[in-house]
Order: structure tokens, then sequence, then C-alpha cells
DNA sequence: CTGAAAGCGCTAACAA
DNA sequence: TTGTTAGCGCTTTCAG
């Protein structure tokens, strides 16, 4: 049973095909009876209006297109979560992409949406592209008047409405927390490369090293690729100092450091206290449960969604960038020292 | 800059839209001289070509859907990475939708889905939609002759490829692993609702007792409802019996299991064995580490796609439905008792 | 080599 | 109340 549309319809009553369009909108236009009995047929061939017309014809979607950097990651697949949420609340659907933080992926996935297939577009740059500033896909893609929002990783080079995470004050926090339980040797284990959100964390962290009067080492970041062996790296660290905490910028690297540090006879937190970023499923269930700075994904995510939707209704207004905060929740890998 | 479409750039060289159609296209039927004109300009003002009016012409989208259940399960996380990976090489993109285990937002998204947005969909059923067995939403899918590939939560009402997990064999496996190890007493948690997948995992739970002449005791297996309290019904649970074996159908359950047991003093697996399902993140780096089944989601989601895009193809042949075979992780929280 | 016309499926003036 | 026409953006015969 092949598709059946207006024209078949009509050829089977032997009426104009406007005829037909009018009585399955249900117009007032066209009699009762003729109504009636097209209605029937067309419930009963199961007709659907093809959408691909009407959105060739109101050149509008009511879809939006989303790309984000690694599905694998749960903060990415929080985001997804809440803006598929309001999208839907606001009767949009959504086309989501992985860009696999390759560039490459992602300008080909922009190419894609920069052709009347969204009404508009929510992204999280892929790490290579933050890396290699290059934004051409994307600036025309905002040139063509296709609203955007950036979430998360974003850049100065685009102007649009962008929705970031407080990097700095969580990695401000974070240390300034550590430092009150009565760390002093702090090390950070970053395996966000060059990325912006990593940047930030860190000068939050240098911020609060100087407030307090501790010297920065540039030894105790340690920049872990994915060619880098985790437990290699946490021994020169070991070794060089001692380390009274460590803060790993996601979690499943936290979660690796907490393994690693109690593998080699460390207790957690009356040794050394961990903290990690992106809170999500992990870090409560391992032992001891891992404090952790929770980014909002969700949030984050009703919150891009919304600031899409709002431009796409309400194209023209000056662009924002809105700013959430992260919130730290303190579990058993931090412990006050007396 | 509002997009510029072949009539414009008509207009611009006082061509016809057909010219300008066939020098993009770069057609050897337009002088090489216009041509270089027009793919100039055409560059220079960005145009892209229309996708949804070529997607009307050419009566197909090279897109697919995808309804997954619950997006913050790993499981399915791990199938929409297969299936993005798979539909991608093929030059698909990927309409995803969440149905929130609710039947009727799987309903509008499938009424969505039945209207030329996709070329074929993939879908895992809402358990409300399993439970209640009401399937017409799809069947009219089915009827409109858009290929549809069912995966892990599949109904026998509807005729079309599917891809299944071999849930029987997987809890006969798990359960045969403990009672090899010494478990007589094996409990189960079960919070799938009434799922197909759950009830597979039991057949094959009773099966493997069947064989070793254990006897069945209904009260071993606990439905676990969202309005349960685990803890209150693993203390009914632990007064009833001495338990020696949990199984959790699937990770979270097996991770809260294992706090609530080591909370009331008991060692695993020392005392009690737990094995859990969906291996995720989790199982690996909790305290003992879980044994856990892996359905292989990844795989499942490639596999999927791909009967998805062979049917898309070439449509006629004869339904499929691949089984694909769990394997056991054996880790810390299950042990060969001496 | 270039253009006119038809058509994908639908809606919305405007006529009849 | 029903039908005609035009058009959304594009490709594709078929004439010129």
């Amino acid at each position: 049973m092949k598709k059946v549309t207006l024209k078949d319809i009509a050829g089977h009553f032997n009426v104009s095909i406007s005829t037909v369009s009018k009585a399955v909108n249900d117009s007032h236009e066209i009699s009762a009876e003729l109504k009636l009995k097209i209605q029937e047929y067309a419930k009963e061939k199961h007709y659907k209006p093809n959408r691909l017309a009407l959105n060739l014809l109101n050149r509008s979607t009511n879809t939006i297109g989303v790309v984000v950097p690694n599905i694998l990651n749960y903060f990415f697949v929080q985001v997804l979560y809440g803006i598929e949420k309001v999208a839907n609340e606001n009767g949009y659907n959504i086309i989501s992409c992985i860009s696999n933080e390759s560039s490459a992926k992602e300008s080909k996935t922009l190419e894609f949406f920069d052709s009347g297939t969204v009404d508009g577009l929510i992204i999280s740059l892929a790490e290579e592209t933050q890396n290699e500033n290059k934004h051409e896909a994307l600036s025309d893609i905002i040139n063509n008047d296709i609203p955007v929002v950036l979430f998360d990783r974003v850049t100065d080079a685009l102007e649009c409405d962008k929705v970031v995470v407080d990097d700095f004050e969580a990695g401000y926090k974070t240390t300034k927390h550590l430092i009150n339980i009565g760390c002093n040797n702090i090390a950070v284990v970053n395996p966000t490369g060059s990325s912006s959100v990593g940047k930030l964390r860190l000068l939050g962290y240098k911020k609060a090293l100087e407030e307090f009067d501790i010297p920065y080492d540039p030894k105790l970041i340690m920049n872990l690729t994915s060619k880098d062996d985790l437990d290699m790296l946490m021994s020169f660290l070991l070794n060089y100092k001692t380390i009274e905490g460590i803060i790993g910028l996601d979690e499943i690297t936290a979660v690796k450091v907490l393994e690693v540090v109690k593998a080699r006879g460390y207790n957690v937190p009356n040794d050394i206290s961990i903290i990690g970023f992106t809170n999500g499923q992990l870090s409560k269930y391992v032992t001891p449960s891992l404090t952790m700075v929770s980014q909002h994904g969700k949030y984050i995510g009703e919150l891009t969604a919304k600031l899409l939707i709002n431009r796409i209704k309400t194209p023209g207004l000056p662009y924002e960038t809105k700013t959430v905060k992260t919130s730290l929740l303190v579990r058993d890998s931090t412990k006050k020292l007396q």
C-alpha cells in the first residue's frame, strides 16, 4: 500500500484537489456531506499530509538540529534530554548528529543543516574545531539567517546566542573547597585537551591559589590525552610531591584517579581528597563517593532550547550569552581535616 | 542575508531557472563560460540547494528516524551510537526521538514519522506500549510502506525486521553461573515492569533452576517499580531466606542492590554474589566490580541500521529477526565458593 | 546551448 | 459550495 495523496482522493471522488484539501482540513467552505465522505475515505486510506510539501510551502520545518561532540558523554546526553523536552513541549522535533569531536564531520553535518532542513540549530563545538578555530561552516549558517545557539564549547568568533557553564567559577570553587579543608598541593588532571572549558577551569584554579598565597606549580597540571597512561602519570605526580588534593576535569578521569590512588595505598579522603567535574551516574556509587561539580546538563539543554525557539519565533533581538552556575556536590572523597 | 535560490541567480544573470540548475549541477549542456560565471556567483552567494524541494522531488529524504524509550539509559545511548555510525557511513542522517516509555508520546512521534519525513524507522517500544500491546501507530507506518526495524523491545504483533537480544539465554547463563559457583537461593530484582525483555530473562532463570533441580520460589522474584523502596524490598528478601546470589535486571539496579547489601553488613561476593544486566560505565568502577551481562549495544545499533538501510535499498525481501548473543563479563562480585 | 513546461504534494487567494 | 490558478524550490524532459 503506497502513500495516498490528495490527488488520489480527488480522483476517487472526481472532485478537485483543493476541495479535498479543504475537506480534510475541515474547512467550512465544504458541504458537510462531501466533507464527511472525504474524511472517512481519507481515514480509511490512512491519508497523512506530506510534511515535506508543507514544509516547502511554509518555509519552516518545525525541527531543530542538534550537534553534540560525543554522545557517550553523560553531560551531553543530559543536555540532549533537556533540549528534547523543551523542543517537544513547543512542537519541535529534533535532528541530532554527533560530530565525534571531528571538525570534518561537524562541517559535513552543518552543510546538511544549511539547506532548509531545520528551523534552527544548537551546537557544542568539536574539540578539533575549538583548537583550530575554524568556524566557516557555522558562520555560513548564521549568515544564511538560520538561528544558532552555541552551548558549553563556544567561541567568541561567532555572533549568536550562547549558553555557557561558569567554568571559571567552578574551577575556583573546587580549588577553594580543597584549600579550605586543608589541601596545599593540589593537582589537576585535565583530559579536555585545549578546549575552552578546560582553560577556564584552570584559570579559576589559579585564582584560588593566588587568593590563598599558594604558589602555582605547573608540574601539578597533568594533561591527559587518550594515548597517555594515567597510571604512569599518577606515579610521576605522587613521587614528585606530597599531593593532598586532586581535581579531575571530567567524571571518568576522577573515577580512574580514585582507583589508581586507592590501588597505591592512599586513603581517600584522609591522605588525598578528590573532586571531579561533570556529575554523572558514576561518582555517586564509587567508594568513597566522589565530590563533584554538577553542571546541570538538563537545565542547560532546556535553556538552550528555549533561547533558540524564542529566536526562531521573534528574530532580530540582540544576542544573549547566558551563564549557568555550577553546584558543588560534596560527598565522601573530600573531608574536612582537623 | 536570506537564502539565495536558483530563481535569484537566474534573475541576476537574466537566464532561466533551468539553465542555472544545470549550471550549478555542472551539466555539459551549458557553455563553459556561462557555467563558470554562474558557479562563481553561486559560491559567492553561498547557494545551497534546498533539501526540502529535492526530497519532495525524489520522494526520499536520506534520513532515518529513531525512537528510543529512554536516552538516559546507557544501553540505548550505545545503540544510538551504533546506528548513527552506520547511518552516517551510508549517507543517512538521523532524527532521534525519545518516547520516555510513554505510549502517547510514542504515537505522536510515529505520527510525525508517517508523513514523508524519513525513509525508514528504527524503534524500541516504550514499556507502556509493550504492556498494553497497542501497535496501531506502528502498523500504520508499516502499512504505508515505510521500512521499520524493531530492536530489543519488540512484539510478535508486527511484521518487520527485528533485532533482539538473546535474553532467554542471558537469563539462563547468569543463573547457571551463580549455581556453578555454589549459589542455591538466587533472587532476581526486576525493574523492567512486564517488558518482553524481563520475561525472557526470567524464563532463562527458571530453566537453569530446573536443570539443577532447584525448586523455583516466586518469592525470590522482586518486581521493582519506581515507587518501591529498594531498601525495604531487600529487607524482606534477606529476612525471608539465606540468599546467596542476586541478579539485577539492569545496571543501576544491580549497583543499588550492591549498596544495600553492603550496607547491611554482607560481604560481596563471599556472602552474596551479584550479577547485573546491561553493562555500562558503572559496574566496572563500583567496589567490588560487578559481574555483568553485556548486550553489545553498539553492535546492535550497527546491525539494526544495516538491516534498515538494506531494506530501504532493496525492498521486498522476506523479514528477518536477528538474535544477538550476550556476553557474561565476570568480575569481582561473583566468586567461586570452595 | 538555452528555455519552457510539467510536476513532486500541498495551500491559499481568487473565480465561478 | 466547488474549482482554477499560482507558487513553495528544484529537476527533467522536450522544444527551440
